[in-house]
DNA sequence: CGCAATAGCGCAAGCGATTGTGGAATTTGA
DNA sequence: TCAAATTCCACAATCGCTTGCGCTATTGCG
């Protein structure tokens, strides 16, 4: 079924029909009646494909993301594809590899997609180049690279982290450890460092230290290694909630200690997971409706004026309190 | 940059262009040699759109999701979504509203998606019919509806449903309870219908019901319910295993039980959470992986073929035991 | 009532590719 | 060596739509 089935049975022109499914078109209503009524007795529906290629408007934008494991990232990706939506947008979606990112941005951009998102931490930046260079925004959540025009989208990591070492060094811990997620990546960087610079506000460095890459497994063995060396943390800050409860469960389960009694631990992210009652666990909120919208009002901006430039939002972090830290009294 | 540039600079013709693109075509190594020279010279990458529109062959399939809360759906679309990467195709992400289905549809059907996979247990009947009307094969996944050409991909939910119920009574519980999810959905009608008569074979009824639909909230207010009547059950099923987190965490914290000690808990789904120390929860386990790699197989077989043919594909149920069971000795 | 302005429509030129057809150049076979 | 068979390429039609242009018919205004 084509605009041109549509416009003989109406007996109007191919491009009456056209304007009549284009907001905003000069049509008369007396002809706008016809054709709708033909359309639906055809059961007409205008090709989008054909749309985005004359109009060079494809209303397609790419969501790139490396995992689902770590409930953050779907949460983000729902909010995301929610706001798209309303706003008349497609989400093409794409799972990337750790190797071969570089078909998926060759498919991406075959795909004239006008926009793309990427709700992941691992990313490579000149990937990030090639797609600003071809002309379409970029934006990253939570998660920025140097020498890139694309934008993005973070929430205070450093801060977080500041807030987390203040917060446990107030509450009486002294043996602080710190779990790490990917070595290299901003989120990671940025917790840490400010992390390390709250610890030193108050005269102390970290009591220990072991990298978990963000992954479940990662964070299980983390904790092994941190807990066999002679010094026991009395807390340890997580670098994501998605490893905290990995970490949680090897402290309560394969060690016997108690949480908070024994370890205090504090997470980042507050993925739903993080307010469930088993764990309970004290992190620091990324607002992901916020960095959905906040991320979208970019992009989208961008899009629209069909420029591209480099725009930043940090998003101020806040530390949600729960029953995984000690506190006196 | 157009095939057309690249024709250009590589003097030969256009078409010669596109037959360096297309895997199997008619061109000698010296032209295509040349053809991509020049298209690497000039950044081409050929127009998915145009080649989308002349073929006939989009190669993008949509999925729709309800929501992302419960962690069966990202495991699953992460599969269904590099599964179909991996065969060529995109995909094309669509939330969907309990209401807005008809908006969601119709954007659909212009993208010229070729295939359409529904990973989420509310999705209407006549919603399903409209697609495959059009001629686009229709896979549902974890859900199946009655007078529709639309395909779908289940574990056996009847036959895990008595399994609970075999296990249950068979580790000695006697009053047993069941929390239901969304109660016209086929996965709780399945699950309920397998388990009662599960229980039915050792002579027993369900002990008590409430329902939760498929949600957190509504899980921790079935739970309250259930709990609050004069006889308290000494074993629940619930309907999936992200009710069954709000459950264990209602009966922990708010009622003071133990469980299994006080009460025995079983899930479905086996979400990556399932197997977290802190629930530990039996549970009976519908492998993402294989369903998502048998509902590609039901839907490429049809898109390839162009053919719409009605395919339901149940996978066997497994029990996965773990603590949150109390089993005698 | 007359003329300018405007609204509404049809015509036709694309958007960037695929693909059937036919012809030139090359290869094959006797 | 020459006809027949291939191979490879260029030509041109086409996919379904948007949109600038120009024409007609209507409207507005003095």
């Amino acid at each position: 079924m084509t605009s041109i089935d549509v416009a003989k049975l109406a007996e109007v022109s191919q491009s009456a029909v056209s304007r009549t499914f284009t907001p905003g078109a000069s049509v008369s209503d007396a002809t706008r009646e016809r054709v709708m009524a033909a359309a639906s007795e055809l059961g007409y529906r205008p090709n989008a494909l054909a749309r985005a290629m004359i109009s060079g408007r494809s209303r397609l934008i790419a969501i790139l993301v490396a995992y689902l494991e770590n409930q953050f990232y779907p949460v983000v990706l729902e909010k995301l594809s929610r706001a798209l939506q309303a706003d008349g947008y497609q989400v093409l979606l794409f799972m990337t590899d750790p190797g071969g990112q570089d078909e998926v941005v060759r498919r991406i951009l075959q795909y004239q997609v006008q926009g793309i998102l990427m709700a992941s931490a691992t990313m490579s930046s000149n990937l990030a180049n090639e797609c600003a260079e071809t002309g379409i925004p970029v934006v990253m959540l939570n998660r920025y690279v140097a020498n890139t025009s694309a934008s993005s989208v973070t929430s205070d990591n450093i801060e977080g982290g500041r807030m987390v070492a203040d917060f446990l060094v107030r509450t009486g811990h002294k043996r602080i450890a710190y779990i790490a997620g990917i070595e290299d990546s901003s989120t990671n960087r940025d917790r840490e460092a400010g992390f390390y610079s709250g610890l030193a506000d108050h005269g102390l460095v970290v009591s220990g230290r072991s990298v978990g890459n963000y992954t479940f497994e990662g964070a299980t063995h983390a904790t092994r290694e941190l807990f066999s060396r002679p010094v026991r943390p009395d807390a340890v800050f997580v670098a994501n909630d998605h490893m905290a409860f990995a970490v949680m469960d090897v402290i309560r389960s394969e060690l016997g200690l108690r949480i908070p009694e024994d370890v205090s631990i504090i997470g980042y992210d507050n993925v739903p997971e993080a307010s469930w009652n088993a764990y309970g666990l004290t992190t620091v909120e990324q607002h992901p409706e916020e960095m959905a919208r906040m991320a979208i009002n970019i992009l989208l901006e961008q899009v629209e004026n069909r420029t591209v430039t480099k725009r930043a939002a940090v998003l101020p972090a806040k530390l949600i309190v729960r029953s995984s830290v000690r506190t006196p009294g």
